[in-house]
DNA sequence: CACCAGGCAAGCC
DNA sequence: GGCTTGCATGGT
């Protein structure tokens, strides 16, 4: 991985285990849409950016080198080996296909805050509706800024959200997850919920306080885990994961939820997370498990 | 019209 | 522990 500055792009040469459409069209992230063929924009970590990618090249547009090192390096994970990863997990007959098709998949580092919020809304929901949720919570309550002469907005701070009371968020048609959001909201903002407390946890521990907020159950816990704490050995276990996970280790016969975890954590390990995505993504794109 | 969507809480056994 | 039901909203 090399870096080519040019005018205020910053262009990276050389990436490996990177495709946009993979890392954004698995479901761990709800705010960057494609705009072009292998052009995706959207807000993230109080900055919005629009990202392209040639082969192996990937321009961030309007970026400084500074920027990029200090903001997005991190939150695409650019640190991390995904050739490993993909090698230990394909010594599994259905992984090495899963990862084989998510080849580009990267699990981003987003924001815990926002990454807590945005599976809340995700319960009983589809992503289309979620995005359209999580948009106008942020045009609503988020910063303003301008990016490349547009406006967009940030995602609410907890405190500007602990604020509220239910009727202000009816505009944002939530459902009934708006009370959910509220006492989310209310956790981080007073601080006995935070990152540092709950990073320095085990998985277990930090879930066991994730689902002490109203509104996070089992599922939203690991999401919350994987996507927002980088702690991989999380597998969430949806609708399409109980499925897929079904399908491929359980000859197609239903088990439960139980069941897979126990399963994940037997076959994954710490690699439960990164297994998770590629099975999603998989599973997805190719209607697994729906006979 | 019924049924479902990356579930959760509450109530039951 | 595991199972059932109601829950807002929007799409088919």
């Amino acid at each position: 991985m090399k870096i080519k500055s040019s005018n205020n792009n910053t262009v990276v040469i050389d990436v490996r285990d990177f495709k946009l459409a993979h890392i954004f069209e698995c479901g761990q992230c709800f705010r960057f849409n494609p705009v072009g063929e292998n052009e995706y924009i959207g807000t993230a970590l109080d900055r919005t950016l629009r990202i392209s990618q040639r082969g192996s090249e990937v321009t961030f547009h309007s970026v400084s080198e500074r920027e990029f090192y200090d903001v997005w390096y991190g939150y695409f994970d650019l640190d991390r080996d995904y050739s490993a990863i993909k090698r230990r997990l394909s010594r599994n007959d259905a992984l090495l296909k899963a990862t084989e098709y998510g080849e580009g998949i990267r699990i981003l580092n987003q924001d815990l805050w926002e990454t807590v919020v945005s599976f809340i809304i995700s319960a009983s929901n589809n992503i289309p509706r979620i995005k359209g949720i999580i948009e106008r919570l942020c045009r609503a309550f988020g910063r303003p800024h301008t990016y490349e002469g547009n406006v967009y907005y940030s995602f609410p701070t907890a405190s500007a959200l602990a604020r509220l009371n239910t009727d202000d968020l009816s505009p944002i048609r939530a459902g009934f997850r708006d009370k959910y959001i509220i006492d989310a909201a209310r956790r981080f903002a007073n601080g006995s919920l935070n990152r540092d407390y709950l990073t320095g946890l085990g998985v277990s521990d930090a879930k066991r306080e994730l689902m002490t907020v109203y509104g996070i159950g089992s599922k939203v816990a690991d999401c919350i885990l994987l996507f927002g704490l980088h702690k991989t050995e999380a597998y969430p276990v949806d609708v399409w994961i109980k499925r897929v996970t079904e399908h491929f280790f359980f000859g197609g016969r239903e088990v439960s939820r139980g069941e897979i975890s126990k399963f994940a954590r037997e076959a994954f390990g710490e690699l439960g997370g990164y297994a998770q995505q590629y099975l999603f993504f998989y599973a997805r794109e190719n209607k697994i498990g729906l006979d």
